[in-house]
DNA sequence: TTACAATTGACCACACCGGTCAAAAGGAAT
DNA sequence: ATTCCTTTTGACCGGTGTGGTCAATTGTAA
């Protein structure tokens, strides 16, 4: 199917790749302009069309690519033997943060494939989803040692309460880095910082 | 400059209001339509610039004019000398929830003037939000009684983790209603959870 | 009947869109 | 130098939708 275009030199590979993702991270589906993917590419119109049929299959082409590409990097990198819940969360949060530095726009394209999906690509999309999320992300809940927290504690709420908290921590972050000169991730301090609200977390809901 | 728009019959101004509000809500400044709004509204497009000078002054009459209503319903209806946090978050989820029933793109459009802000209106808007951010953001921490929190507790922190899990919350209950047959919030289900998180945040940080 | 304000919608020039295709450029073998 | 094939180009196409205009129509009150 694109045996054409995996046939190009890897660079220019991942130029058009990062190239077209960029571009629908930012402007959704519709909105996307193959224009504005190959003058970021630095190809041509004709050579975008020569390797993908069309922009739909670009898209999905795209979609499959970085799905792909991101469950392996997480269940590669994720011990999931570790039954405590904060050393758990915290490999994900890890892995979600390495990503996030190599590709900067990855989970905004994400969530853009998730959440909008023009009625084109819909359709293709929602078969895709079934495979694939519950699946994977209620994984990082399984064997999750249950004992280590407070007798009568709701624990399905404690655990929301905590992903909650460190998701919106690095919301906090991402929104840092865009208000910041360089748009730069101060990966130490959020560190920190998680360390702390970690610890706090951990005396409100552990034995 | 708007007196012209004012003297029309209200419910005239209200149609044009909720549907110009909910285009930009939903597709942000460059992409929302003027045509689509007129349409909504149930008006001919002459009409619509007879009473705006252009897209750009219509987005700013209507940044002001809701940032002026949210502010009034929530300082109208909120107890300052409430010195209990969670009371106090209480009464601004409640005005919250009353307003989105009200107005339900109120919020994503509030968003979108925030977030995003085309070149064509970030200039105007920016100015703007120097006046308001932050004045109005932490007077909703100011008074509170930090004493019925635990002695040597991270008190910054234990507000914001409280904050956020409610804002998940309301997330959590916006995405159901948005699956749900008639995308209606399940107020009285979401109350009920929302008292259950307090209860637990409360055993967490308070004496 | 008149005068004025409110309202219409066909119309404009323009920007940009996804996609095509004849032609040019590159490279390897002869 | 010539041939042949693949890779790459970018001008070009028909189409869509845009923000905004304005002559003409309708409503209204004197």
């Amino acid at each position: 199917m694109f045996s054409k275009f995996f046939n190009l030199d890897i660079e220019k590979q991942n130029r058009i790749i990062n190239a077209a993702m960029k571009e629908f991270a930012q402007k959704g589906y519709d909105r996307a302009s193959t224009n504005e993917i190959v003058k970021e590419a630095g190809i041509s119109k004709g050579l975008l069309f020569h390797y993908f049929q069309n922009k739909k299959q670009l898209f999905l082409f795209l979609y499959d690519y970085f799905m792909e590409l991101l469950t392996n990097e997480i269940f590669k990198k994720i011990d999931l033997s570790e039954s405590d819940f904060f050393l758990r969360i915290q490999q994900v949060s890890i892995v979600k943060m390495d990503l996030l530095k190599d590709y900067p726009e990855l989970f905004k394209f994400v969530e853009i494939a998730y959440m909008e999906s023009s009625s084109d690509v819909k359709e293709e999309l929602d078969k895709r989803k079934k495979d694939f999320t519950n699946l994977n992300v209620n994984r990082i809940y399984e064997g999750i040692d249950v004992t280590k927290f407070k007798d009568g504690l709701d624990i399905t709420k404690a655990l929301k309460i905590i992903t909650w908290t460190i998701e919106k921590l690095g919301e906090e972050a991402l929104y840092k880095a865009k208000l910041s000169p360089h748009h730069e991730i101060d990966y130490d301090g959020v560190f920190k910082e998680y360390k702390e609200y970690i610890k706090m977390l951990k005396t409100c809901f552990y034995k």
